[in-house]
DNA sequence: CCCAATAATGAATAGCTGTTCATTTAGGAG
DNA sequence: CTCCTAAATGAACAGCTATTCATTATTGGG
C-alpha cells in the first residue's frame, strides 16, 4: 500500500517549524507559513502534529535528542574535568553558531509562558543541565573543583550565562548588527570565569 | 474641568498589567483581563497606552526606570569593587524575591519575538548592563581584578546567570515545588564563582 | 445650578488564524 | 488495468480578541 508519497514529510515540517518560529516568533508564526516553508498543504501538519504547541514541543525533543547524544559522546573523550568543562562550553556555543535558527528557538521560542511547554520543556532540560553537572561532581572526585558550591545553583549559572551570550549573538547577527565579542572569545572567557572559581584557591 | 477622576489611573493599569502577564503570559493575556483586573473599562486602556505592545513596553520602562536608581545608588555605598559586584548580585536577585510577577514580566515576557519589542528592549537594557560593566572596569583600576576578560563577554555571562536563576527559582516557586537553593545562597554561590574568576590569582 | 469639556465606558466591529473534513491523488495488490 | 487504501489537500469554519467609537458620566467654572 502507498504509506509514505515523499519519505520524510515530517523532518521537513520540523526544519520548516524551525525556520519559521525563528523568523516570525512563535506567535506570530503561522501554521500555514510553516506549510508553505514545508512545501506541504496547510492541513498535512496535523497529520503528523496535534496542534501548533506540540509542533513546538517536537522540534525540541527532536533536535534536543540529536544534541545530548553528541554532546555526551564528546565530552566522553575528553580526560579530566576541567576538559570537559571547557569542551561542554565549546560544544553549547559552537552548535548556536552552526545553526542560528536552532538556537534562537530553543533559546527564545521554548521560553513562552504556556504552561504546557514551559512544563514541557523543565522536564527534558533535566538531562542536558546533568551533563554539566555531572562535570562539576567529577571534577570534585578529581580534587579538581572546591566543594561548597550547590551543583543546581552552578549548572543554571553556567547554563544561564551561556544562554544569554547565545541569544546576543545571534540577535546582533539576525539584526546585521557586528557583535562585540566572537563566540571563540566567549568560550574562552566563560572558561575562566568559571574555572577559577571552582579551581581551590593556592593560597587564602 | 474635569481631568483625572482618579488620580492615578495609568499606574493601575500598568500594575494590573505585571500581574496578568506573569500569569497568562503576554500573548495569552487578554487585553480585556488587564481591564478588569485593573478596575476600569476595556477602552480605558486605550487612553493612555497606543496598543497592546506599548502597555508591555511601558511596564518595562516605568519599573527599568525605578529600580535603576534604585540599584545605583546602593552601589554607590559600596567601598570597592568586589563589594559592589556583591551587592549587585544581592540586589538583583532581592528584587526578584521582592516581586515574583514582576521578574516573571521582565524576565520572559519581554524575550518575546515581536521586533519592535525586542529592540526596545535592547536600548534600555544596555543601562543595567552598564552597571555591571562599570563594577568591572573599576576593579580593573583598582587592581582588585585581572583584566584580559571582554567586559561585554563578562557582563552577560553575569546577566545571564543571575536571569536563568531567577526564572527557574520563580518558576518553582509560582508552581508550588520547592526551589532547590534559596536565593540568598544564590548569592553566594554567584557571587563566589564570579569573584574567583576575576581576582588577580595568587600563584600560576 | 447649568454647561462645556473631558474621562470613561463597553458593545460592536473587523480581521485573523488554528483546525477540520469532504474531496482528490497516488501507489501497490491482484 | 482496476480497485482499494491511506496520504495529502486546501477551502471553509469557528472562535477569539485587539481596537474603535458612539454614548454616558463626571467635573469644575461661570
Amino acid at each position: 500500500m502507498a504509506r509514505p508519497r515523499a519519505g520524510n514529510k515530517r523532518q521537513c515540517i520540523l526544519d520548516a517549524a524551525v525556520r519559521v518560529f525563528s523568523e516570525r516568533g512563535f506567535f506570530h508564526a503561522r501554521v500555514a507559513d510553516v506549510a508553505e516553508s514545508a512545501g506541504v498543504a496547510g492541513g498535512t501538519i496535523y497529520l503528523y502534529f496535534k496542534n501548533k504547541d506540540d509542533l513546538l514541543i517536537s522540534v525540541f525533543e527532536d533536535r534536543m535528542e540529536s544534541i545530548l547524544s553528541y554532546v555526551k559522546s564528546a565530552l566522553a573523550e575528553e580526560e579530566n574535568a576541567a576538559a570537559r568543562l571547557r569542551r561542554f562550553i565549546e560544544l553549547h556555543l559552537g552548535l548556536v553558531e552552526r545553526d542560528l535558527a536552532l538556537a534562537d528557538v530553543m533559546a527564545v521560542e521554548l521560553r513562552q509562558s504556556s504552561k504546557f511547554v514551559r512544563e514541557y520543556r523543565a522536564r527534558k532540560f533535566y538531562d542536558y543541565l546533568a551533563v554539566a553537572e555531572d562535570i562539576l561532581n567529577e571534577g570534585i572526585s578529581e580534587g579538581m573543583f572546591r566543594t561548597g558550591i550547590n551543583p543546581k545553583i552552578y549548572r543554571r549559572a553556567l547554563f544561564g550565562a551561556l544562554d544569554e551570550l547565545s541569544v546576543m549573538w545571534v540577535t546582533s547577527i539576525r539584526e546585521g548588527i557586528k557583535p562585540s565579542y566572537t563566540l571563540s572569545d566567549a568560550v574562552e572567557d566563560v572558561y575562566n570565569l568559571f574555572l577559577s572559581g571552582l579551581r581551590p584557591r593556592v593560597s587564602e
